[in-house]
DNA sequence: AGCACGCCGACT
DNA sequence: GTCGGCGTGCTC
């Protein structure tokens, strides 16, 4: 018998799986998605690997075989539906395998941890037996020929054992106390005709039992959720389970109390900030089948959900999907590898879809269904001040006149309101007015920020360093500080605004645990009046006395140099404004130096039919997706020449290509930003008209490149090109 | 990642 | 002559 195992899954720089002998005790035992130790390389280390197929024959000749140690789980910590899934995304994003399964083995992996929690779910014997028995079925047989290294392998792996038995104990006082669960209420919810048109779709295309996307288009309370709660039930109810995730959990109570309470079976919820133990109870829960449901964040569609019967992609257009650390990949292709996979379908939900999605929906490559009706209140009223007339009328304020007045209004009424502005600290720029110095992190190439505690802060790498009046370049006295942030906006709002109640919630207002609760529900319960925030405070929240939303500065996104721009502004200045007037009406102040831009106009009109059209264009006539499939090849280093040589390696490569397919190479040039965290980037943007072409050559980059100076990253849709 | 193999410069 | 530099390639 045969085992072909992918060693060592993160780091090891070999893409490739190696066969294994198994010898005869450990037969019964090896298994698809077990992990193995075996020796590996002349110097016969003892490795961790994954056992991916097992097989009774092979290629490689019987002297080069080696035997497979021992083997580490009881159960499969990864399913065959998760190793195809890992085939599709070393394929797709050009990784490696060990790359892709990384992602899917949970991180709470480590030695034998997860056999011993398993053995505690399904072994009759008690615990320390059964770990006992295996302990001297593996361990007390020979294990390999040369007995030299068996002897040393045997210590090796019995200390491992003996940590993992340790553990149990602590284990076995834990599961004592096992949680307990609300019982679900049962209650019928009247649906819209619209709703009820998307539910049947799913439902009916869930029956067919065949992978299909369904867009499910509608605009900030439309009930989008109550379809995803009655889709799930029905799929739940044919014991299928569904994953369901959303952008970021914490911003999502709400969603996550309706689905648990609604829910037949158990909810599962991850997040970043849970603990190992809350992690591996999640995790068996749902390996179990005890939990039908997972609702998270990213790394959710990776969960072990079994028999997966539906996926639910909550505000598919959010950036937050999309790693950005490597591998880069995007949850929302996983998932539709996913759905793929199982034959099932796939619904995205989004009142501002990306371009890419709607273009297949109207192409009819995916179905489409739309919410139309907003099931509380009308849409709010939206002006859009134009700040250069502002200045030109001799106001130097941060805020607009219209702004100002319309906040006196509200705090008057007793309504409150919510500013916008997509940048954290005081300010961003701090300069020399004598010699032009612009204070810069040491790191990275990117200017410090100015924070309001005397810290001069790098929102890249976090370096921070105290922040002096005299210029270190020239040494004069006129320093000054540049543009605006949260903080100052929270500082200026309370000069106008003397008795006004204000709350900052940003990421400097938020890295204690439950900070974003604690900020959420005192503003909820009135505790404050005015609420300044960035990204964070446009995603989802529902306050039914905020009537006014203000966004300071709308350009920020606009002026970014990457084709999403427009769209990244429109789908924000929607989502923000949709925090307005949730039950009364509400109004919003968009404040611009673009006031003409589409994006900006569409936006203030809650069009996005007249958006799309005019961003489609653009697209079209600049060959940009969904009109192509583009590829950033990164090379980084800590040293600039090992960089500039890495990338003209992959230039080289890739100029041979054009003999071959049709693509078009932007570059070799150095990244928007430079330096991060003293490493150098460059990089070449490829646009391809293939999918497949695109795929095909991403991959032959990844297998040729061999310059170890300096590492490839292969972005494969980048959302970020910085 | 490690480790061996291999092909050039400055040394006892 | 040969010790060691690290480029290249392999690991079942």
């Amino acid at each position: 018998m045969i085992v072909e195992v992918c060693i060592n899954y993160q780091d090891a720089n070999v893409d490739r799986t190696f066969d294994y002998l198994v010898p005869g005790h450990l037969e019964e035992l090896v298994e698809v998605g077990k992990r193995v130790y075996v020796n590996f390389g002349v110097s016969n280390r003892v490795v961790e690997g994954l056992i991916i197929n097992v097989k009774e024959d092979t290629n490689v000749e019987r002297e080069k075989l080696k035997c497979v140690l021992a083997v580490i789980d009881k159960i499969p910590i990864v399913s065959d539906e998760q190793i195809k899934l890992a085939f599709s995304i070393k394929n797709y994003y050009a990784t490696k395998l060990g790359q892709a399964l990384g992602l899917i083995i949970p991180p709470f992996v480590s030695n034998n941890e997860i056999y011993i929690i398993c053995a505690q779910q399904t072994s009759d014997l008690t615990l320390e037996d059964e770990l006992k028995e295996i302990y001297n079925r593996i361990l007390k047989r020979p294990v390999s020929a040369n007995s030299k290294l068996a002897k040393e392998n045997e210590d090796k792996i019995a200390s491992l054992f003996l940590r993992g038995l340790l553990r149990f104990e602590l284990k076995l006082l834990k599961s004592l106390n096992e949680e307990k669960r609300e019982t679900p209420t049962e209650p019928q919810y009247k649906l819209t005709k619209d709703q009820k048109k998307a539910l049947e779709l799913i439902t009916s295309t869930f029956d067919k039992g065949i992978y299909k996307n369904i867009l499910l288009f509608g605009v900030t309370g439309s009930g989008k959720t109550e379809v995803y709660i009655q889709a799930m039930r029905y799929v739940i109810s044919k014991g299928k389970s569904v994953i369901l995730m959303v952008p970021e959990i914490s911003l999502t109570p709400q969603m996550i109390q309706n689905v648990k309470r609604r829910i037949e079976s158990e909810v599962v919820v991850y997040h970043s900030k849970m603990n190992s133990s809350q992690r591996q109870r999640a995790w068996l829960k749902l390996k179990s089948g005890e939990a039908k449901v997972v609702i998270g964040p990213r790394s959710a569609i990776f969960a072990p959900a079994k028999e997966l019967g539906l996926i639910i992609v909550d505000e598919e257009h959010e950036t937050s999907y999309k790693s950005e650390k490597s591998p880069r990949v995007n949850a929302v292709e996983v998932a539709q590898m996913r759905a793929k996979i199982n034959s099932i379908p796939i619904v995205l939900g989004s009142a501002t879809p990306t371009v890419e999605h709607y273009y297949y929906a109207i192409a009819g490559k995916y179905a489409i269904c739309t919410l139309r009706e907003r099931i509380n209140k009308a849409l709010p009223e939206v002006f859009v001040v134009d700040m250069k007339k502002e200045i030109l009328d001799g106001n130097k304020s941060i805020f607009s006149r219209l702004l100002l007045s319309e906040i006196e209004k509200n705090l008057q009424r007793g309504e409150q309101v919510l500013l916008f502005l997509n940048r954290r600290g005081y300010s961003p720029i701090v300069i020399c007015r004598e010699c032009g110095y612009v204070y810069m992190c040491k790191n990275c190439s990117i200017s410090l920020t100015y924070h309001k505690d005397g810290y001069l802060r790098c929102h890249y790498c976090n370096y921070k360093q105290e922040y002096t009046s005299i210029c270190p370049k020239c040494g004069s006295k006129y320093v000054r500080q540049y543009g605006s942030g949260t903080q100052r906006i929270e500082d200026e709002i309370k000069t106008y605004f003397k008795d006004a109640r204000v709350l900052r919630m940003d990421k400097d207002t938020t890295t204690r645990k439950d900070a974003v609760e604690e900020i959420l529900s005192k503003f909820k319960s009135k505790e404050a009046d005015i609420l300044v925030g960035t990204q964070m405070v446009a995603k989802g929240l529902h306050f039914p006395d905020l009537t006014l939303v203000g966004v300071i500065n709308a350009d920020t996104i606009l002026n970014m140099p990457d084709f999403r721009s427009k769209e990244r502004t429109f789908q924000l200045i929607t989502q923000v404004a949709g925090r307005a007037g949730r039950e009364k009406q509400g109004r919003v102040v968009i404040q611009t130096f673009n006031p003409d831009d589409y994006s900006i106009v569409a936006a203030s009109n809650h069009d996005y039919e007249s958006f799309f059209e005019e961003e489609i264009k653009i697209r079209k006539t600049m060959g940009y997706p969904p009109y192509s499939y583009i590829v950033n090849f990164i090379v980084v280093s800590q040293n600039e020449g090992f960089a500039k040589k890495g990338i003209e390696n992959v230039y080289r490569l890739l100029e041979k290509c054009t003999k071959i397919v049709n693509l078009k190479i932007y570059g070799p040039s150095e990244s928007p930003i430079f330096k991060v965290e003293n490493q150098y980037r460059y990089h070449i943007l490829v646009k391809f008209e293939k999918a497949s072409q695109m795929i095909d050559i991403a991959n032959m980059i990844k297998e040729r490149y061999n310059y170890n100076n300096a590492e490839l990253i292969i972005d494969v849709n980048p959302i970020n090109t910085l």
